[in-house]
RNA sequence: GCCCGCGUGGUGGAAUUGGUAGACACGAGGGACUUAAAAUCCCUUUCCUGUAUCAGGAGUGCCGGUUCGAGCCCGGCCGCGGGCACCA
């Protein structure tokens, strides 16, 4: 009997030996002459204190890649480090009075023995957090560069604001309209802030979408959506008599439908506008309508989902195409001040935000889109639904026409296309002076203000004389105070003593520092290129952009989007050499690891490990009491809903863990964790483990030579080795190990055959050790050293394939009668079709599926398959 | 509400991208070995019908379409998930 695979001793020792060899140190552009680059990135980890499986998926997947990169031959950049600023360590430092920089170092200690213990190929030489002064100083030269490039700046913008805890609120604070901790109603609330001039390179970024060919395409969906470039008209609609003082041109709106400007029922600005703002203050009905809709959090979801009101203002505007006719100027909250001009005028025919809102107070609809195409050809001469297209008139419609037609009751433009009738209004509005053709984006500049305690301080000074002076270089950086009280609600850094006083570094009276500190989504906008090089220019070149970067969907929009507005700016200040803006030339989004919730009827929730299924139920092992079964999510530190993969590691070793999150579901899929399959995963390792240890015993006797057995045995080897080189490089690791399953299972089989076979099994299981290195390296490390190979399997090659044994002489096809599949047939790859027609005709199978029916085609593809026609 | 995905056996999933649906694995059932258990190995395992190592039919969330041929393409629904600018 064979001994087993004992992975608690074999995976610390393996480790130690790689780490005394220093293989995965990245090597310079130098030693590495002709190798090519590779920089393998997975998305760095909050520092949360402990792993969860969610990162060892992430974490594997992408050391598959450097592992197999480096064993092609490539000089592999892998480096790890923290984004380790944020809320959760305010959070602790508020419930358990913890310093947040305490929290988030011990955090990173524990979890950086979590890793170690993963195997992973990692150069832990270029480590850092983003809350090292070293990192966040850098960050601070950055921001004052784009400062001085006029890539920041500062406006008001609306923050959740808790009026009983006196405190900003992050949207994920903001629970159904209310605060978290208080459970008061929660306030939009007006502040100064500091934002980046993202919409500057907005057109680039859409544009260079398309150039990302190694990108998945609903990522780029999303980012060209997200920007969302409309082209439109923006226009002046006049005062029909006289207007409130100061607003003397009227009112500007922006509008993607000029085509349907005869349709034009009200005008609608937004609560914010400045127009609203100055009527309010005479109007007291309308200043508590903005009281009113102020309420409620500032997220896009929320106000989307507000219920749509309006306060009609009295005021009136000329129609720009029908003389003497004059439009309502109505308030209404559906309209956001951040888009366009803060300023529309509603179709309520065509759109249906502003039918909605017409019925709701009873504003006239008039259709001016006639139907075309397939909605006009459903309709039958009875259908109801279309009434409003013979009578033309809106009494009769049930909802908002947004499909193709033809213009109606529009006077001279009746009969144009939706197209032809933009540009028509565009050209009748820009030739009487009113308005012009608008390029409009949805993108807004990133607010980049938070005000927080844990986050990069934004460095400059606020003096009384000189007003905004940025810190002086030589003073960076400028760090966070360590004596901070979390006593009171709000930004401790405003309430520490002495922290905020300083002195105006250009006429140095007393001033005060910017409180204020960065958004953590700038930590993670450029942590890439330090990686690259600290402070070496020309090693970040080299390196630059990530040739792989692997992380969550979660992240397809955000943190994308922001990470390309920084290698830009970063270019344009010099920091950066990237001629083309771009980051990461290949990208990877994994899918999530979800898990069920579980809730107990106090509304804590449950880890998964504190409850227990029986049967149905499930229950609290603690209390024994019955616990509610959530809905499968992601798997969150707010949800609790996570798994703690040390317990796995403990009892069956990281290969098993890393081979079992990468061997079912395909990467970018979500996959429901569930504890079995573990144990699947740990017998596959000891399965293994016996071929090696069943070729390390020779047996003796004489060698009669089995070249039929043989030439099997290395076919499947080198075709299996082809699949799981192909299936790495297209991201399908699922069906990499599917083709390692395969090709064990036939080796073991092999153990049959005789001594005559033994070389054959010998030059296959070298191959299949190097094949198995990316997904589990310690065992990888134990087979190639049972074969007595020289060196380390982490630092071999990748095994060369032999193409004349990957080629198969002939092809057995699938022949189909009227597309069912009715028998099969073997024939050479050579055959000609007409050849593998007459032969599949023959077939005695096909008979009874032919008869007393004529053959009407034959459709033979090569190498695929056969279908007969038959009628 | 808006944007983006996903939906295939008891379960995770495979299917050279329009060409044999269910590879590979988990689970389950049966068997071998064993005093017994563990471990290991072998077999069966989409559903229905029948004359049951065989033959026929159905089948990839639902309804319809295109095609010689659809899990894959198109239209419409249903369900689930992600993102929505202060979670990271």
């Amino acid at each position: 009997m064979s001994e087993r695979y004992d992975p608690q001793v074999a995976e610390p020792k393996w480790r130690e030996i790689w780490a005394k060899a220093d293989l995965f140190r990245a090597l310079s552009p130098q030693e590495a002459g002709d190798a090519p680059k590779a920089y393998v990135l997975e998305m760095f980890p909050y520092p949360s204190g402990r792993l969860h499986v969610g990162h060892v998926r992430n974490y594997a997947m992408g050391d598959v890649v450097a592992r197999h990169k480096k064993a092609k031959g490539y000089n592999v950049l892998h480096p790890m480090g923290w984004d380790a600023f944020g809320m959760p360590a305010e959070n602790a430092a508020m419930e358990r009075g913890v310093h947040p920089g305490e929290w988030t170092y011990a955090n990173i200690a524990a979890m950086k023995a979590q890793f170690h213990k993963l195997g992973l190929s990692l150069d832990w030489s270029r480590e850092f957090a983003t809350c090292d002064p070293d990192y966040y100083g850098e960050q601070q030269r950055l921001f004052l560069k784009f400062l001085e490039k006029g890539l920041v700046y500062r406006k008001a913008s609306k923050v959740n604001w808790d009026p009983v805890d006196q405190t900003v609120l992050a949207n994920e604070q903001v629970i159904d309209g209310r605060g978290w901790r208080s459970g008061a109603v929660v306030e939009q609330r007006d502040l100064t802030q500091w934002f980046f001039r993202i919409t500057e390179y907005a057109q680039d970024l859409l544009d260079k979408l398309e150039t990302l060919d190694r990108w998945p395409e609903k990522v780029s969906t999303m980012q060209a959506n997200w920007i969302g470039r409309s082209e439109g008209l923006q226009m002046r609609f006049e005062w029909a008599g006289d207007g409130p003082a100061g607003f003397d041109g009227g009112v500007e709106i922006f509008t993607t439908r000029p085509d349907t400007l005869h349709g034009a029922s009200f005008i609608a600005v937004s609560p914010d506008h400045p127009l609203t703002q100055h009527l309010a203050q005479s109007d007291p009905d309308l200043a508590a309508f903005r009281a009113q809709c102020a309420q409620g959090g500032t997220s896009e979801a929320d106000i989307e989902k507000a219920e749509k009101i309006g306060y009609d203002t009295g005021l009136r505007v000329a129609h720009p195409l029908r003389p003497g006719e004059t439009l309502p100027v109505w308030t209404a909250n559906f309209v956001l001040m951040g888009y366009g001009t803060g300023a529309i005028f509603a179709c309520p025919a065509h759109d249906q935000r502003d039918f909605e809102f017409a019925r709701k107070y009873a504003l006239p609809i008039l259709p001016v889109v006639r139907p075309t195409g397939a909605a006009a050809e459903e309709a039958s001469e009875t259908d109801a639904g279309l009434d409003w297209v013979r009578t033309g008139s809106g009494a009769h419609m049930s909802e908002a026409y947004t499909g193709p037609g033809t213009l109606m009751n529009s006077g001279s433009w009746d009969d144009l296309s939706i197209d032809a009738g933009k540009k028509v209004a565009i050209k009748a509005m820009s030739d009487c002076g009113l308005g012009a053709g608008k390029v409009n984006f949805r993108l807004r500049d990133w607010g980049v203000s938070r005000q927080r305690y844990w986050g990069c301080p934004i460095p400059v000074i606020h003096c009384p004389d000189c007003g905004i002076v940025p810190v002086p270089e030589g003073d960076l950086p400028v760090r966070l105070p360590d004596d901070v009280s979390f006593d009171k609600p709000g930004n401790p850094l405003v309430h520490h003593p002495r922290w905020k006083s300083t002195t105006c570094p250009s006429c140095g009276h007393d001033a005060e520092r910017e409180t204020d500190t960065l958004d953590t989504f700038n930590d993670s906008s450029w942590y890439f290129a330090r990686f690259a090089s600290a402070t070496d220019m020309e090693e970040r070149a080299y390196w630059l952009p990530v040739d792989q970067y692997v992380g969550g969907v979660e992240h397809a929009v955000l943190h994308l989007l922001y990470a390309r507005f920084f290698s830009r700016a970063m270019r344009d200040v010099g920091e950066v050499d990237l001629p083309d803006g771009e980051p990461f030339s290949g990208l990877f989004t994994q899918g999530m690891v979800t898990h069920a919730t579980f809730k107990a009827a106090d509304g804590r929730w449950l880890q998964p490990a504190e409850v227990e299924i029986r049967g149905a139920a499930a229950i609290e092992k603690a209390t024994g009491a019955t616990v509610e079964v959530g809905p499968v999510e992601k798997m969150s530190k707010s949800k609790k809903n996570t798994v703690d993969p040390d317990a796995i590691i403990a009892a069956y070793g990281a290969d098993t863990a890393r081979w079992f999150v990468l061997s079912d579901s395909p990467p970018e899929r979500d996959v429901e964790w569930t504890q079995a399959g573990v144990e699947g995963a740990a017998r596959f390792m000891q399965r293994i483990w016996g071929l090696f240890e069943a070729l390390s015993h020779p047996a003796g006797g004489p060698v009669a030579e089995n070249d039929a057995g043989a030439l099997e045995i290395r076919r499947a080897a080198h075709k299996a080795t082809q699949a799981v080189d192909t299936a790495i490089e297209e991201f399908r690791f699922n069906s990499a190990i599917a083709a390692i399953h395969d090709w064990v299972n036939q080796l073991k089989k092999a153990e049959q055959l005789g001594p005559g076979v033994r070389d054959a099994r010998l030059e296959s299981a070298s191959m299949l050790a190097r094949c198995l290195t990316p997904f589990m390296p310690h065992l990888a490390e134990a087979c190639w050293a049972k074969l007595g190979q020289e060196g380390l399997v982490s630092a071999a090659a990748w095994p060369e394939v032999e193409p004349a044994l990957l080629v198969e002489d002939t092809v057995t096809l699938p022949i189909q009668v009227n597309g069912k599949r009715r028998s099969e047939l073997t024939v050479s790859k050579a055959a000609v079709p007409t050849e593998v027609e007459a032969a599949a005709l023959a077939l005695p199978e096909l008979k009874p599926h032919l008869e007393g029916k004529a053959v009407k085609k034959v459709i033979v593809v090569p190498g695929r398959i056969v279908n007969i026609v038959a009628v």
